[in-house]
Order: C-alpha cells, then structure tokens, then sequence
DNA sequence: CGTGGCTTGTGACTTTGTGCACAAGGTCGA
DNA sequence: TCGACCTTGTGCACAAAGTCACAAGCCACG
C-alpha cells in the first residue's frame, strides 16, 4: 500500500468484479500472466482503462509481461472485501425471493445463504432452497450469528421501505433492494437496486428507436 | 416538439422506467399533477435532473403548475416503446431461468412471458410457471410466433455466447443477459447485463471502504 | 387587467469518465 | 553486457453527466 491509496472512482468499481470473474477463470485455466490487451477484450472494454482501473488497486503489473493473474486475483479480492465469504439473508419468500435463495450462484462466489425470511406465517416454516423460512421476528437473530451479512429484499415494493428499516435496525449494513421501489437508509449503510422489469423497459428503449414498432393490424 | 428531437443521454434513459413507475402510482393515487421537485424526491434524484430529462422528451410541463400526470405517463410509454406489450422468452431452465419464468412481476409490468426453452431434454416438457419447457429447436418458431420478443439468457456463463448466437439468429433483436459471461452481438442488437453476483461484490467493496474486515479469530 | 408567486426550461459551469499517445521501465536473446 | 522489443502507467484533451441559478412563462386573485 502506498500510504495515499487514491479514491477509487465508482465507474472504475462498477468493472472491479468483472475483472474479478475473469482472473478466476484465467486461473482454472492455469495461465500465469495477462496483459492489460487481452484482459480488456475478455472484459468488453478499451486497454487503457483497464490499466487506469487497475492503476487505482495500487496493483503493479511488469512492464514489457503483463500482469500476475495469481497476485492480481489477491488484489482484487482484496480491494473488493471478498477475501471472505459474506452470508446473504433473503427477505420475502415469493418467487422472487424463493428464486434467489435457490440460485446456488450466490454460495459459489462467496455469498452463502444465511437465511430466509418472511411475514407471512403461512410462508413460515417451508422449505426454500437449503433452509426453512423464519418469520420476520428471527431477524435480528440471524443478522447478529452471521454479521456482517448482506440483506436482499425481495418483496413487493410496498413494503420495501419497512424492510429496510427493519434490516437497519437489525445490523445490517449493506443492502440489495430488488423491489420496484424507492428505499432510503442511512449513510453508512451501502444500498445498490436491482429491478427487472426496468432494464427490459430500458432495452425496450432502445430496439424503439431502432425500429419504431407499427400498430399490429 | 422541435422537429429534431435531440438524442436522449444514455444516464437518461436509465432513469426514465423509474419516472415511469412514478406515474403509474400517481395515477393510481389520482393525483392530476405533478411538480418536478415532488417526482425528483419520490424518484431519489435532484429536481433540475428530472426537468432536463423530462425535457428531452419533448414533454413539456406548464410553468408555474408543474406537470399533467395522465399526459405525461402517456408521453413516458411512447419514448421507452411500452405502449404494446414485449413478451420475453427465456432460455434455461435452471434456477433463475424457473424463478424469471415465476415471477409475475415482469407479467404486469408489461412483459409477459411467450416461453421457456432449454437445451437439456430432460428438462423439456416440465411445468415451469404458467408453460412448459420447450427444446432448442423450438426457438425459431416461438420468435417468429411472438416476434419482436426480448430474449433472456438464464444459463451457464460457459454457454451464454452460443445461446444469444441462436437467439440473433431467431429472430431476436433485444436480449436481457443474466449469465456471468461477456456476450457479444450484431450492433442492431440491444444487449443489456444483469449479474446478480456482482451487484453483491460492489456492496462487498463499498461495505468494506467503511469498516475494514477483521480477520475472524 | 395587472401583479405576485410559483415552476419550468436551459445556459453556464463543475465534476466525472474515457481514450489516446507516449515516456518509463522491464525482459530476453545474442 | 547491451540493445531491441514489449507492456505498463499516466498526462492530457475531450466527452458525458450533473448541478446551479435564473429568465421566461403561466396561473390566480384582486
């Protein structure tokens, strides 16, 4: 570390764990070195700014070689906070939510599934995925045996906002809110928002403008 | 409208689904108007942001009043092209590919769901949500029926290219791609990424700006 | 019909992100 | 040991996005 590590800028963060995938598959594949070229290309960008990205890790790789795919990996790890696993706890046991506690996805890249949730004491108790679903009242509970644990709300969006303050309340402190709603917590609590229905009106978009649709007869 | 109606920024366009969720509850609630420091506050922006980018619309509110609810919702689903419904067609029938094809969110929000293939056999005919699961060689058929259709790509990263290859060469002109792997296509067609798992790391970073992870005793 | 108050639309500026081009610095072969 | 060849790291110029501040315009009320 060089003492000023510079702030990593948010558009440089965004393409981090791109990279991060990458390396891991640059090392099953046992190849030792990759240059800023080729890892731009696996990644679908420009070279040059994936050397200023990985300029920001403090990361140096040799000039004339590349970079160490082995001591890049641990970097970035690294950089990223994923040198352990983060526990995911799933609020709302819909189909959402049951679709997220079952994408084994999550537990392969480090974020195992603490736990699921629900308010619904007829959800209670089912099984999804791995584990049984607690009722709402074990949240803190669970938070406190897991912390720090992310918190994924995956219930309609009224009731977002309710959920959040709860997982607040309970110690969470890093959030991912796939409700189609508007959700506020406090400063130091990180909050990203996934919704899917809004990148499909967002591709939606852009195929209009392509190709302006014409009334169906 | 000024005939030339200007290209609309990217940043915009990312924000004008959540304009468009809005309105879709103000109209519910029956609020008739609406002022851009109102719609900025509900959609977490500032309200000189939501004016410049309601202005690329072409929209025009009323000074001094703000803007007409009903008009400009109407104005919102002809940029984005949701005046008709898109239906989706997913492709794998996994976990995710189950759970998208459960989730009646992306029904109601205007994207209802015209199919699901897989290319495993022993997946084909399965109940997944409101239809079965159809075999690859489907997949020709199923666009042609429903066309134009936005195509999703729920498999393994490994397989991901391949599939979005089939689905251009379908028929498909807009594909909403959940695979951990970079996928490229024709520019005529509009490609978008969701990695859940990312969005988990970026917490995992931001989180650990904050408070650094003590190593576990 | 005129005036006051409110809200839009936008020009000017700041901040953030991108891409080029090249010097700096390392490797490797002879 | 030296030089040719690569690839990194970064200064700089440009593009995109965000913010501020205010003139222009509209409504309502007297």
């Amino acid at each position: 570390m060089d003492g000023h590590t510079r702030r990593i800028p948010d558009a440089t963060v965004a393409r981090l764990p791109e990279y991060l995938r990458i390396l891991v598959d640059l090392v099953d594949q046992r190849i030792p070195t990759v240059a800023s070229e080729r890892l731009a290309e696996l990644a679908g960008v420009n070279a040059a700014k994936v050397r200023k990205d990985l300029s920001y890790l403090g990361t140096y790789g040799t000039r004339g070689v590349g970079y160490d795919v082995d001591y890049l990996l641990f970097q970035m790890r690294q950089a990223l906070g994923v040198t352990q696993d983060w526990p995911v706890i799933v609020v709302g046991a819909g189909n959402l939510g049951r679709a997220l506690a079952n994408y084994a996805g999550f537990g392969e890249r480090g974020f195992p599934l603490a736990g699921v949730v629900d308010a619904d004491d007829t959800k209670v108790g089912t099984e999804v995925g791995p584990v049984r679903v607690r009722p709402m009242s074990d949240l803190k509970e669970l938070v406190a045996e897991h912390r720090p644990v992310i918190g994924i709300i995956a219930t309609p969006g009224a009731v977002a906002q309710q959920v959040a303050d709860e997982l607040v309340a309970a110690g969470v402190t890093a959030i991912l809110n796939f409700a189609p709603a508007l959700v506020t917590v406090p400063p130091s609590i990180s909050l990203r928002k996934v919704d899917l229905a809004l990148e499909l009106q967002i591709l939606s978009f852009y195929q209009s403008q392509r190709e302006p649709r014409r009334d169906s007869a």
